[in-house]
DNA sequence: TATATTACCATACAAATGTATGGTATTTAT
DNA sequence: ATAAATACCATACATTTGTATGGTAATATA
């Protein structure tokens, strides 16, 4: 019965999403009502009823921030955001050359650590398959052998990490990604942080 | 300058975990005093004051439910295993918990549900490994195909489930392990729970 | 013993919050 | 042309919510 949304209901549609993945909870209409400006609550109050109506939020009467998502997908925002800079984020990730991750939409972990969900196959030898979430902890200095994320001309990528001599050597579990050999001290490159923990939920559909 | 919390004050923030990280909202004082029976908002109050204090969570001054995690190591949580099951030859559960486990904050770990360590290999196929922690809730019915966690003559397994007219097949993913066939009434088999999440932890060294 | 911490209770109050109602203007469907 | 939906505004009001203050009792700490 989902009707379609009007252009100002898409749009506070995306803030409610975003506060509610972003920060962590559903606004209030009051701060609905500040961010686009409305000078009552009234017209966030009717804004929501017509978006309830359509299917797409859930409202628990006299509850404070009782805006629930009846959205699929409620542990990532829907939409794609590859190639922008998601607000507060440390990770640029753009979207050519992913052939391992999506851009992290749950996170705003506490505190440095962060989460990506792994998209491709590339580290299915290392127990990682596409649809898992990686815990990355930018906080830790990589040592050989250690799963990385990296970030590498402009691209982001999850390789099992070596340092030789001169060189950085990144290695894919699946023998059919070629190593990437990096120099030192090329300046394009740079660590992200260390894959610390794979988490995998089983309460939606699973991956094959 | 983080202190020890008492029992009562765990108890609270593990609530308040379960609900942010479970429903997607802090509680309120009101609702927080409701599930443990306080009369009034003010017990919850200082109980919240107090946590606060010993730098568990912070408080936004004034806006409802603006309670936040600030757990940089409570981005984990300690859990305790409760045993050790295995997925290919059958092994008892133990009593008490072997072990305790970082669980990340994501992981969903709905009221009952509780963790085991996975050993042997004939879940492989399934993407789970020796050494995984599964997350296994009790209070679900199973349904076709999904991982289950069953009591069989006394020993424990962790198959795929699938419901036929007068038997129960248990199909381990490893093509190496036959299937199990169970009559309906059998009366030695039960159903433990539903395996809802797969952690794992690359903290350590991980199995090859 | 004196003092702080913990664990509750009760009452009070301002501000925040959700909701109800009524209004205007524009656009979209019938 | 008429009705319905959309997009705002204003005001009013009962609850909810967070906070403040004061009190009692048990336990832990100095």
């Amino acid at each position: 019965m989902k009707k379609n949304l009007t252009e100002i209901q898409k749009k506070i549609l995306d803030y409610l999403i975003d506060q509610i993945k972003g920060k962590g909870m559903p606004p209030t209409l009051a701060e609905i009502a500040g961010h686009f400006g409305y000078k009552n609550r009234a017209t966030v109050q009717q804004h929501l009823a017509a978006i309830e109506k359509k299917g797409f939020i859930k409202k628990n009467a006299k509850l404070s921030r009782s805006i629930e998502l009846t959205l699929d997908e409620k542990f990532f925002v829907p939409k794609p955001v590859l190639g922008e800079v998601a607000a507060g984020n440390p990770l640029t990730i753009y979207p050519d050359a992913i052939d391992t991750i999506e851009l992290p939409t749950i996170a705003r972990m506490p505190k440095d650590s962060f989460l990506l969900r792994v998209k491709g196959d590339s580290l299915k030898d290392a127990y990682i398959f596409s649809g898992d979430i990686v815990i990355v902890n930018p906080n830790l200095e990589p040592k050989n052998g250690q799963i990385v994320v990296a970030i590498l001309d402009d691209a982001a990528v999850v390789k099992r990490f070596y340092k030789k001599k001169n060189e950085i050597e990144l290695i894919s579990e699946n023998p059919e990604y070629e190593p990437i050999v990096i120099d030192r001290k090329y300046p394009l490159f740079k660590i992200v942080g260390i894959v610390i923990g794979v988490y995998r939920s089983m309460e939606k559909k699973k991956a094959g």
